[in-house]
Parts: C-alpha cells; structure tokens; sequence
DNA sequence: CTTCAATTGTTGAATATTCAATATTTTCAA
DNA sequence: TTGAAAATATTGAATATTCAACAATTGAAG
C-alpha cells in the first residue's frame, strides 16, 4: 500500500532553496563587478537608495538595504569615514538620524550604476528578454504576498 | 536632446536586489518554522542532502548546501558534537572526508522536513500552484545560464 | 502635566564568517 | 621513481554580524 505522506521532495526543489541558490548565483557576479571600485553590494544599494537626494532614517534605509540596524549602523560608520555620506538629526523627531549622500558619493554612486547595469544587460543577454521580466513580475509578486 | 544613456533603473528593477528581497523573505520564513526544532535553515539542508544514505565530501557538500569550506567545516563540527552527523575518511582518496547522517540525524531530518513541507505549501496556499512552478521553472533556468 | 510605554538608534559582548596559511594526499610530468 | 603542482580539508587570526542591553526622545493615557 502508498505511503500517505508526500514522497520526499529533494532540496534542489524547494522554492527556498532556489530562491538561495540564484541569490548566490547573481549576487557573486554582482560583488564581483563592483569589487573592480573596491565597494560591498551592500553599499551600492545604500548609495542607491540615498541618491535620491533626500534624507532617510536608519530604519527606513536598513529596511530598503535588507541589512538590520545594527550592521547598518557600523556599514554606515565606514561610510561617513569614507564621506561618502553623512548623518543629519531628524529635526522633527530627535531620536531619528537621517542619512544623505554626499557629492563623492553621488560620482561613486554613478559608477557602480553603471557596473550594475552591465550585469543586467548581460543577464538579459544570456537569460532572455522575456525569462527576465517574466521573472522579476513573478519575484515581486512573491514578495507582496508575503507580507 | 534626449541623454543617450538609460534612465536610472530604482533598485527595486534589478534583478540582483528582487532575489536577495525575496530569498531574504522566504528564508526568514523557513528559519522562523525550524527554530521550533532549534536548527538553522544550512543544517536543515546538510542533512536533507546526507539523508540519501551515501557519503559526501566535504567539498561536494559545501557546493550543495551553498557554504564556503571553513564555514561548513565549522558547522559540521558542531553537527558531530551533536551526533547528527559523522565523518569517515574516504578509503578511495585519504585527502577526502565523507560525511553520514546518523540515525539521530535521520530522525531530526524528518521532523525539519515536515516543517519545511509545510511552509512549501503556505506559500501554495498564498501564492498560487501555477506562480510557483512557474518561478520554480525559471529560477532553474536562471541558475542554469548562470554556468 | 506627569508618567509610562513605544520608537529609534547605537554600543559592546558573543557568535559566526571569511581569508590566508597550513597539512596531507594525490596526480602527473619528467 | 621522484618531485612539483593540484586537490582537499582544517586551522587561527582578522572581520563581520547578531543579540541583548542601553540611552534618548516621543507619544499617549490618566
């Protein structure tokens, strides 16, 4: 007589563990491109989140970046050093500080753009078009449900 | 006149940023369900890959649960103190180590797989049978033009 | 108003990861 | 067969991340 249970599923195909995979994957091509400027990803997504001009709370920006605060803050201390951004007291709410990008990383910030946008283009290259936008509507639409 | 070069992309199109959001997301959901069983979400995958009975090296494994070599040594240290897996020294090649699940590893592996089967099929649930075989699909797909 | 809980960010200690160096074994060319 | 190079795993030191505690400020209830 069958098993009730499930047959059991091999890794390669849980949702989680390709999720991790690709995130490897395409992560390591990325960190490799942008160590040409000596800069972790994470602080790409920091100068790119913050080239917007305005002034972002820790919190917003931890949230943005996928970092918790207390890495954020000592990534962010590095920064400042390195000038490439600065700190500003909230002066509506003086528990918040709020992050600006400074005008060397703003050149810095152009600069990574334009390795991370390579990478797209050689992803679009070699993955397709189609598979590509396909995949990213698919992404973010896993990522609204979860929430 | 129009710039020639392409409009500034928000992280939120590239594609590098959508993985790491989503795999952030999904894994933190699988992390939440195995901490009832007190395992972090690379043991659950170590011993999900060992529980097909065979031998794995240490060099093999690491490329299958996604971990660089000192960090897994350091993890499957902690695993043999816990009797959930062992080493044996290939008898074929004396530079290699073979890792075995056992038998206390075997019944700790169901159990995280239950858990993991579970959270499979919440996002089921959530997501949509056919989103997911079809994120399933390309993700695969991504992975493979990525060698 | 006053007080107490919630929010925000940082810090220091504990933990984990990574990098470079090492030891061992195997491979392979001379 | 020998000796150098490659492959495999581990180690220890340097870095990075995380957790829990803390400090400061704000919000809100009484």
């Amino acid at each position: 007589m069958a098993k009730p249970t499930k047959a059991n599923i091999p890794i390669t195909e849980h949702l989680a563990y390709l999720l991790a995979q690709a995130n490897r994957e395409i992560n390591r091509q990325l960190e490799l491109r942008l160590s040409k400027e000596g800069v972790p990803v994470e602080q790409w997504r920091i100068l790119k989140v913050l080239s917007d001009g305005n002034g972002h709370s820790m919190g917003e920006l931890a949230e943005a970046v996928l970092l918790n605060h207390p890495t954020l803050t000592k990534m962010i201390d590095r920064m400042v050093s390195d000038t490439l951004v600065y700190r500003v007291q909230d002066p509506n709410d003086r528990r918040k500080v709020l992050m600006f990008i400074s005008d060397r990383g703003k050149v810095l910030s152009k600069r990574l753009n334009s390795l991370a946008v390579d990478q797209e283009e050689h992803i679009l290259e070699s993955y397709g078009d189609k598979s590509t936008s396909e995949l990213k509507r698919l992404l973010e639409s896993l990522i609204d449900s979860s929430n």
